[in-house]
DNA sequence: CGCACGGTTGACACGACTCAATTGCTGTGG
DNA sequence: CCACAGCAATTGAGTCGTGTCAACCGTGCG
């Protein structure tokens, strides 16, 4: 694990192998290590946008921030590419803050622009992690939209449990989360209050439990309360062996 | 308004001009029209995806379908490329109902595929569109997340009536929709008889007025209600000069 | 004519928020 | 070593926003 790409790396290869000429532009990507402490803003909103973040260690979450209050719109950890969409924006409507402490690579965009012109299939691969942020963005907003606190909580826990399973961060159902009741709260459009009293009657409920991780003890009922169903997640089996196939088709340089 | 893709160009080209050669990749491409009547599905959740779909004329909701209820993720009117993200995902997991009578231009993934391949100014002005749309669901997260009703709604009608303007079916501050109070109250996450009291409150104190068309009487107090700030929807002056720019200076085919 | 559908209204129940106070934990400094 | 501050978690009480149920109206269309 000591190249730190490799995390993202393995996240995409879940979909299907890259060529290896295609793996050495992206591993090739130059660009910095950088760590942060929990609390640390890794950008601000309305900040020129200037590198692709890749998650190396730890957690962090993307905040945007209305008057009516803070809304976490989406978490990431490691594997992840953070702010890959920047690299056609000028500058982002939210920030990024470290939950936890954070190891990350920080690529300019110039540099991602080279990639993706020399290799249709690291283009095609960030393109498909920018479709995946999108349909997980989409769930969100269905899951804000349409269930109540108690299946909302159960739906992110169980999103959040498949997404830290895919990179290997699960042991025993349970899984590393430094994320306090205020941030859950404020990714799911609960006040703290509420959130906390709906953790509990899941807690009670023995469905899951929780000290500075987050344990999924009867997962199955879980699934059942809120009718959980992690295709959007597309962590596997996705198609990019055809789009291999399709590219070597077509002939792209 | 003869050529199908011809609206799309012009809001791809709001952002800024293509060059004549990559404007001809993009109105070469082959696909077939196709007319819907409202209330048709133009495709159904689980349906194998095969086509990017254009907008011509007319308007279509996206719909993720969930056992508690179903929640409208995404609006789209003349000159949207509505299911852009399907060329690189095999399946869609939402359906798509025209709300109006609808035509659009059918796309057939592969002929996507070789113009991003043969034009990068074409590849980063259709990521850029996808990108967009990520950014419109992060806002929708944190509209549905953090504000109440009233604000919910007035932060809604302005995102459609920036929209619309855009695209020029905005006439003396009035748009046509054929959304009925059902389709909105599923793209806000409320139900139909709180959204219909909410909506008087706005016409009452006369924010707004609706027919089969609504119009924005008081957009500044509407703005100042719900804090909208239109940015997040990227329709103006963004990156796209500059990254025609780049793409000429890293010589890509 | 009558049905279907969209819109409107009132009454009531319940989910979620706010306010406020308390506990427990951790780190810090005297 | 203890006192204390600060933060996260917890709890209770009361209010308010939103959902549900049910009925009714108007219009367009077969």
């Amino acid at each position: 694990m000591s190249h730190p790409l490799e995390r993202f790396l393995a996240k995409i290869e879940r979909r299907g192998k890259l060529p290896e000429r295609d793996r050495e532009v992206l591993l090739r990507l130059p660009g910095e290590r950088r760590a942060h402490a929990a609390g640390d803003l890794l950008f601000k909103a309305d900040d020129p946008a200037k590198f692709c973040i890749f998650m190396i260690s730890g957690f962090v979450s993307r905040v945007r921030t209305l008057s009516a209050g803070r809304q976490i719109v989406a978490f990431h950890l490691p594997g992840d590419a953070v702010d890959l969409q920047s690299f056609l924006f000028s500058k982002t409507d939210h920030s990024l803050e470290a939950n936890g402490a954070t190891e990350s690579y920080w690529v300019e965009h110039a540099a991602v622009r080279d990639a993706v012109n020399q290799s249709a299939i690291v283009r095609d691969a960030l393109w498909l992690d920018t479709l995946v942020d999108a349909a997980v963005f989409r769930e969100w907003t269905a899951n804000l939209g349409q269930r109540r606190a108690l299946q909302r909580m159960s739906h992110l826990f169980l999103e959040m449990s498949a997404r830290f399973r895919a990179v290997g961060l699960v042991r025993n159902e349970t899984f590393p989360c430094p994320l306090t009741q205020t941030n859950l709260a404020e990714a799911l459009g609960l006040s703290l209050v509420h959130f906390n009293k709906t953790l509990q009657i899941l807690r009670k409920g023995g469905l899951i439990s929780t000290a500075h991780s987050i344990s999924i003890l009867k997962r199955e009922e879980l699934v059942q309360m809120c009718g959980f169903d992690g295709a959007y997640l597309h962590l596997d089996q996705s198609r990019v062996e055809d789009i291999v196939a399709a590219d070597r088709d077509s002939g792209s340089a």
